[in-house]
DNA sequence: ACGTTTATGTGCGTTATAGTACAGAGATTG
DNA sequence: CAATCTCTGTACTATAACGCACATAAACGT
């Protein structure tokens, strides 16, 4: 039996008071998930919702033609399957796992059964979407007017920020899908980023060796989504 | 006083049960919407939320730079203000009215209470906003991969959808400010689809002449958005 | 150790859109 | 009616990203 603080390894489920915790321990499981895993395919019922630990989920807009982009990413600030609770059960996107590692999941009609009692978990939830919605927003602005440099940038602070070190393991190609851009188009980029002194990249690997000149690239955007985040989600408002 | 039935002109609300209307009645005021009104600036907290009747509201994230870009569309099948029952109270996007109209509008704090009595109206708004996550995500999407012709084929749609009759009015101006790109840009598409007959522009009054046309010519992620607002908003969910 | 697969680097020509400049047509105002 | 302003059309260059082809190199399987 686990104890009720190692959820809080997850950041969302460490905001929610400590009762709260007890109560729905019994009914969390612990879930590996293996880089490339869909949680949830366009348009199917998600049985569970997940809350990240070390571990990053991305959501993508697939098209028809096989073209995506990231609309999302979400890690250990937060959880995937807000359409359980939203009452919509389904959504257009799919939920595939950037990066391995661990999660506390637990079976949507709970979930569910614990939003309408419309106590803290409902009102962290709803504030969690929010970010969410407007980590959206800001990637539909940021797709529009900025380059592949300063998106590259973005994604990988994103990503830095749900991980813990400084590490990343994840080929161009998987970042050209997220970034909904060509291959060739990412490797000029990272290229750019290594010669700066920024990264190291190795097949398939990336560390980040210069954080805050990564910081002085990139756009807005990821200014604007991590203090929305952390506007939103903190001890504050929710307990 | 007004009926209870008027509100229903707003068809979010008139997916509520009657007796709820009924109840909600006497807090209710008609707003006149002009255009080009802010409705709430970036970061703002709004005082109201907003549910159109035959004007239409543009949220728009807006960068340093100024250039900006339409996130969501919202007419008489939504609301404005979704951040104050979210929990979040501002958002960073900006609410403009893109076409004239008028509203009924309802006090925050109203709404609020509203909302936490987790009845019908709580339902009815976590649905409306899910479908607008999929707006934004399927927005993102949009301006990652298709061209300014198909972007504004779907904004051409999005907007009549929302609107009684063919006829927007709207300068091509306008219309580059929502989608994020150059005036010139929607000069020459909008030429394009007016030399193929499916509109006929006039100095800020655009009739649209073949409506199947520019289905024709749209990409997939009009019906993508319009779809789930149907599958969301309909009378078997909510009541 | 060898061949195969996977990941990255690079060099084209092509295209869509940005940026800029300006002309003309319709509306508006005094 | 004249002057002005707003909206639309068009032309040109510049650039970022695409699509494609292919080279190189590291990891992997047998």
């Amino acid at each position: 039996m686990l104890e009720p603080t190692v959820l809080q390894q997850n950041a969302l489920l460490g905001l929610l008071p400590e009762e709260e915790l007890k109560r729905l321990m019994p009914h969390f499981e612990k879930a590996t998930l293996t880089l490339g895993q869909s949680l949830c395919e366009s348009g199917q019922q998600m049985d569970h919702v997940y809350f990240p630990i070390d571990s990053i989920v991305s959501l993508l807009c697939v098209m028809e033609d096989g073209a995506s982009t990231e609309i999302a990413v979400v890690g250990h600030e937060g959880v995937v399957g807000v359409s359980l609770f939203m009452g919509g059960e389904t959504t257009p996107s799919r939920a595939i796992v950037q990066s391995a590692g661990t999660a506390y999941r637990l079976k949507g009609s709970l979930l569910k059964n614990e939003f309408y009692r419309a106590g803290p978990m409902q009102r962290l939830l709803l504030r969690y979407t929010q970010a969410l919605l407007t980590q959206m927003a800001q990637t539909a602005v940021c797709n529009r007017h900025h380059s592949v440099d300063q998106q590259l940038c973005r994604w990988l602070l994103l990503s830095l920020d749900r991980l813990p070190g400084d590490k990343l393991v994840m080929t161009q190609e998987l970042i050209a899908n997220m970034l909904g851009v060509r291959r060739e188009g990412v490797t000029e980029s990272a290229g750019k980023l290594q010669r700066a002194g920024l990264i190291s990249y190795n097949r398939g690997h990336i560390t980040v060796t210069d954080r805050p000149g990564l910081e002085a690239r990139v756009c807005e955007c990821y200014a604007v989504v991590k203090e929305e985040y952390d506007r939103l989600l903190n001890h504050k408002h929710v307990k």
